[in-house]
DNA sequence: GCAAATTTTCTTGTATACTAAATATGAAAT
DNA sequence: ATTTCATATTTAGTATACAAGAAAATTTGC
């Protein structure tokens, strides 16, 4: 049974392009992204561009106001605290659920990442560091094998990525941040889960 | 400031006219919908029932298989219990961010709909008690006024829904569900959150 | 000069037509 | 009869055209 290779839709490809250039900050929060305009931009119809910003809308990226205009998803102060209160509640619960052999199993992944992390933040690769860090806490939730579970976090993680870029950590809190990861390692190799949970409420509460 | 009123567009009354045929089960998990089918069915084209699908997509009640076809969602019984899991973590963080001041505010509306859902039960419309149930439990998480996590737990309830119609509950064990609604309002009026949170640990294991 | 109303322009919403991929059908070979 | 290959058919993916609503620009009245 040959396992296709289903290659991406241009509604795919435009999806992660425009993705890209908001998390990159190209596209900043408030800004105004009509459809026409992305379509020049890509060499596309409207239609892929449609159905990508609406997935965006979806992943709470985009915002869209009907019959008017598609644009930038803002934080106010209060959605960052809140959206933080979400994303701490489905890690604990990630934590909960995990079993010493998922550990085990994930465990190389986990130090590879963490690893990612620091090497990005001594070369000052902030882009790439956001990246391995959102790599980092999907690992770990995926290490739970629960889909529901993982897809939830996956929609956060978007906004939580958006959230980094506009936070503009110093230095030294980054440096923190990401040397937890690797307490937080030690604390699972440990099988040490109330540190695990407390590191992870730390670590999550650091960066609000 | 006139506050416009904006008509649905086709692909939103779409949507909302598949979704109800997925949680009444007429539409059954497994099942698979063409596009032109449904276009020819609602007399429209197939570019609002695109968007439509798309976005039931988004909210687990339909399988997409790119270039292929979609599938309404069906539950295998591990994804229903991980569902029921990532349900009450959210649940019981909606619980720790409740105040007394938005207790208050809103335990009239929540009686309501926990009196509503002993009514249905009572006339036998299971169909209205499981609208009503979603409801109130909608309605515990908007109380928190946390968007971030009342937008998740929206995305949850879809799924939630399916569930329900798939597990043929028993009267009893209906009853005793329902029931503990009012215990759950009871503890909030108290301010007894330790309680509280344990009936809802109950409530929901007993949905699994 | 300013405010309200009207017109114009721009943008989204929807239909339709076309392309290309996936599945189903049927014929040929073993 | 069964497998394999070629063909046909169906269906999703995309482009384009047009309709309708919202925003912007202009005009009109004061």
């Amino acid at each position: 049974m040959p396992q296709y290779i289903v290659q991406d839709s241009l509604a795919d490809k435009v999806y992660n392009l425009i993705k890209a250039q908001i998390l990159s900050g190209e596209l900043k929060g408030g800004m105004v992204i009509p459809e026409e305009h992305l379509a020049q931009q890509f060499g596309v119809s409207r239609t892929p561009i449609r159905e990508a910003i609406r997935r965006l809308a979806e992943y709470g990226l985009v915002v869209l106001k009907p019959r008017s205009h598609a644009m930038v998803y803002q934080f106010t102060e209060k959605q960052a605290h809140d959206t933080a209160k979400v994303r701490l509640a489905l890690e604990l619960l990630a934590i909960e659920l995990l079993t010493p052999a998922m550990v085990t199993k994930h465990i190389n992944e986990l130090s590879r990442l963490a690893a990612d992390c620091q090497y990005n933040l001594v070369v000052g690769n902030r882009a790439e560091l956001f990246v391995k860090d959102s790599l980092f806490h999907l690992e770990l939730v995926k290490c739970t094998e629960n889909e529901a579970l993982f897809s939830m976090y996956e929609r956060l993680d978007s906004r939580i990525q958006l959230l980094r870029i506009s936070k503009n950590f110093s230095d030294e809190l980054l440096g923190n941040i990401i040397h937890q990861h690797l307490l937080i390692i030690q604390s699972l190799k440990n099988n040490d889960m109330p540190a695990c949970r407390e590191l992870m409420t730390k670590h999550v509460n650091h960066q609000m």
